[in-house]
DNA sequence: CTGAAAGCGCTAACAC
DNA sequence: GTGTTAGCGCTTTCAG
């Protein structure tokens, strides 16, 4: 079966059926009103013909284009490009279009005509798939304070009266630390990812508080900031063994740095998780296969994008979108810990 | 400055600034027929309003949306996301907007829903970004046969009549192999990927035949067939050790099936590369830092998407689409290769 | 059950 | 230079 060019219109169908064109668009709305004779004999022609309503009529008359328009960031990431494969999902799922712009950096300060292509385009939704980073929600808020579309905000600190869907990173360092704790390491050092980023200081965050509870020594010489690459990781580590030489593990805050202790261990006959217990962040898919494998927090992106998707489409409803209608709630997505040798000093 | 909520008409501003909706037009579109003082006037009316041309209505009564379609399909896989990432920034520079798919599955005999929601949203053209696996492209060509808007396909061989865009994944073999004999290596193994995946068949390919071409003996013990995965990599190099003694290098045809290549010699004693050559597929971020650092083949997934937008740019022009006007070309983008340790056997 | 008329927001073609 | 008319393809009244 081919593809019609699909540009027959809603009147070459009524007319080769011998109907008007509101029968026509009572059939492809499956209204009752129509007797089934007449139901059938329009049906097939339509089929015939490989007729399409078109959309932009549709919308443009209905008010509402069942699109949403998602913006995202570094895709070339693994983390962006999981959450959008979960928006894509769930939006195909719903029966709705999807926009998509990606931003070139994390930063926001011009994203104004992004925005105004949505809206001239009529999106039904927003979703800001963009990591908070510096002071890029700032200015989001501001541009999208007065909307008459829902938007949903996602991996940013949570706020009152606007929706956002978040992984737990907070919880995520302490499942971490806990683990770590229970192996019997003392001296846990940490590498972060880049302070600007929110999720790097909740899981940094995680790491202090944890410390502080169990009543252990916190230092600036135990913790260096990485900006996520493996190459930040080994010139953390490295600074890490010279300037905390008592450290017996390490959180590094993602999997790629993490990769960098791993090999780091191996050339200089460090052996893990015996001489330094590591955990990373992400359960990146390589991470089981590092050697040895690595115990790292695993955030399902996935479910982010699906959940920031289910919670627009609840906030638009099955009318039109009444802003106050509808509580602007937060979600925060719980990450789960995978256990592997890189941290199991008691084994067995 | 908050965004307006973009709604008002073009007869609202019409009215406020005492003209015609036409005279309006003509401003937001830059007509030369209007005079300055009136342009002058109009213009601060849409500012103040916050006016934007509704998209939809002008897409309708143009017939032309300025927007593409993109299908893709696995893009938690990092070729998948940089092939978008390459798309996404060709589509913002030419001003268009990207309506996005992904199927949940490289098969494709159920895209015709897909196809229809362009269609009747009437873009202006489609990028089918979906690595060609199994019989997929079969069915994609059947149902854009006579498509009356162009299609460039991405990741498959090409083809007469239609424009394809590709990275030269023979070559890329080739540059892998010609390496290893120029490093001494002469008993070179191969991990496959998935032979449905026909990047996967025309890296074996060029494997097959430099062997061929340097007189080699080549039996079917000395390849194995992996799936992309860590997983598959590890099976893969355990059976090829035990089938294929006198293996002295590998040519593995992806990073992740090659980093299981290095931690299991890790795990054995055998040393890489003097024992072992090893050369990737891909260069992902994490292989420069892999234990020895992985030489691979790196292919511009990027610069596959910005063409794959230029040449549909190309091909839709600046008036309407004729199919005729242009002669599809297919483009074969060049990979090349990053010397590491993992196959430098003679160093200094 | 079915059709006629009106109009979503915009622009092309023509008047003046 | 500017306004008027018509119409893109559809759906929403409201008659019949």
């Amino acid at each position: 079966m081919h593809l019609k060019s699909g540009r027959a219109t809603i009147k070459e169908v009524a007319s080769a059926a011998g109907v008007s064109t509101q029968t026509v668009s009572r059939v492809i709305n499956d209204r009752p009103d129509v007797s089934p004779e007449t139901r059938k004999r329009v049906q097939e022609i339509i089929d015939n013909l490989g007729y399409q309503p078109n959309a932009l009529a549709r919308s443009l008359i209905r008010q509402r284009s069942y699109t949403f328009g998602v913006v995202t960031a570094g895709l070339k990431y693994i983390g962006p490009s999981r959450t959008l494969s979960g928006i894509t999902s769930a939006v195909e799922e719903a029966g709705y279009s999807l926009l998509l712009k990606e931003l070139p950096q994390f930063n926001a300060n011009n994203v104004a005509p992004t925005f105004q292509t949505f809206l001239s385009r009529r999106v039904d939704g927003i979703i800001w798939a963009v990591p908070e980073v510096g002071d890029n929600r700032t200015w989001v808020n501001q541009l999208t304070l007065d909307l008459d579309i829902p938007i949903v905000y996602l991996a940013m600190k949570s706020q009152e009266n606007i929706c956002v869907v978040s992984i737990n990173n907070y919880l995520g360092g302490q499942l971490a630390m806990s683990h770590l704790f229970e192996q019997g390491y003392r001296h846990i050092g940490h590498i972060s990812g880049p302070l600007d980023w929110w999720e790097a200081r909740e899981r940094m965050a995680a790491w202090r508080d944890m410390l502080t509870e169990a009543n252990i020594e916190f230092k600036d010489e135990h913790w260096v900031e990485g900006n996520w690459s493996s190459a930040s990781g080994l010139q953390a580590i490295e600074k890490l063994l010279k300037d905390y030489p008592e450290m017996d593990a390490v959180f590094v805050s993602n999997d790629q740095m993490a990769l960098s202790v791993l090999q780091y261990a191996c050339r200089n006959n460090l052996r893990i998780p015996d001489d330094l217990g590591v955990v990373g962040f992400d359960d990146i898919p390589e991470s089981a296969f590092f050697w040895p494998p690595l115990s790292t927090v695993q955030q399902d992106l996935f479910s982010v994008g699906e959940a920031a998707v289910e919670e627009i489409i609840k906030i638009i409803g099955p009318g039109k979108h009444d802003r106050d209608s509808v509580r602007p709630k937060s979600i925060m997505l719980a990450p789960t810990l995978v256990v592997r040798k890189s941290s199991l000093k008691n084994k067995g």
